[in-house]
DNA sequence: CGCGACGTTGATTTGCCTCAACGATTGTGG
DNA sequence: CCACAATCGTTGAGGCAAATCAACGTCGCG
């Protein structure tokens, strides 16, 4: 068993597939290593892939008509990510994704997913439900930003992501929050001041 | 051709059904009407329904740990409204919907729905593709709300549903736009002396 | 070591909220 | 059909959370 039949597996762990079909989405998947840094995507490309982490971290962020950057989604171990928006309609994206570690992914474009969900309709509940999951994810993410504050929405933030602190910067958390590092700085420290009290 | 009948093929009206077809959807189908100010959905409530508004206008809201309620979601002519993240797994509901204006809509259960997945592939695709509408939306949402101010967001709104301002309440659209209803007037009027001058 | 990137802290400003009062509009019963 | 109440929208004064602007520590790396 390769070490890349290991991995679809693992990726596909949800559903149960045979040696063949296996096969057939190994072939589809193209696995990447990249270092901290670089860019997998830019506003305006066309967007044709989405991608899987194994080890690592992505982000998407947008930037707006001011330049500030807004970082939308973090993707660590087991997460898909893109710009979905783009990706369904294999439209321009308007978001960016790049490396904030070294990271190793897969990724898979839109016209070999198209081919693998004619084959091998399990993968259409199996992609139904991610995009089920995101949405629930995007829906949490607009309730949190209309009712609470940004102390709350941060420590929300770290209760979700447990370990994800000591791999991005501070200045990535805060843009994915909507506020400033300097903010941010501030709610940390307040915070740090109510536990030893 | 009865009145039903018709509806289901404007409903579904991007993909081709057969008579036989659209009969089925429309047994499954059921046609409400109701008056302003009545509601369909309770937080708590397990969520068994999507609905698809003929005429009228319902929306979706919750009410956070303040007793704050933040409208999600406004619904007219042509457009399908549920709490999805709970419709998914047919779990408890987190949002209410109600109506706020006389009126007429379809309902579907998640279990009929799956029925007619089955029976009709197509609405697959086209189910899908409503997915993916509403997941754009939502994450034009969250870029609103953190690169933009309060009057771009009213903005953007009002032109985003150029008629809806008559039928639904002030409130309503400040608690959308996560502002209150003075802040939301203080806007309309600043709109006002800016376009005069 | 020294430079650049990152994080922190302080002073000031600003956008929106809260609270309060007062018009305008809508709906309802006599 | 009018009168009155309730609901809704507007305006003002004051406050607060977070942004902005600016300066200064700190850490990692060439």
């Amino acid at each position: 068993m390769s070490t890349t039949h290991t991995i679809i597996s693992q990726i596909f762990r949800d559903i149960v597939l045979s040696q063949n079909e296996s096969r057939m989405i190994e072939d589809k998947m193209e696995r990447i290593e990249l270092k901290k840094g670089s860019s997998l995507l830019q506003a305006q490309d066309t967007v044709f892939h989405q991608y899987y982490v194994d080890h690592g971290c992505l982000r998407t962020y947008f930037i707006d008509s001011a330049g500030k950057e807004h970082t939308i989604q973090f993707a660590i171990n087991d997460w898909w990510i893109s710009d979905y928006t783009a990706f369904f309609n294999t439209g321009k994206a308007i978001m960016n994704i790049e490396t904030i570690q070294d990271t190793t992914f897969y990724k898979i474009s839109r016209s070999n997913m198209d081919a693998l969900l004619l084959a091998i309709p399990q993968l259409e509940t199996f992609f139904r439900k991610k995009m089920e999951g995101a949405f629930a994810s995007f829906q949490k993410r607009i309730l949190a930003s209309l009712s609470q504050t940004a102390k709350e929405r941060y420590l929300s933030f770290i209760t979700t992501y447990p370990n994800i602190e000591q791999s991005v910067k501070n200045y990535h958390i805060a843009s994915f929050l909507g506020i400033t590092t300097e903010s941010l700085s501030r709610i940390r420290k307040e915070i740090a001041q109510n536990s030893v009290s």
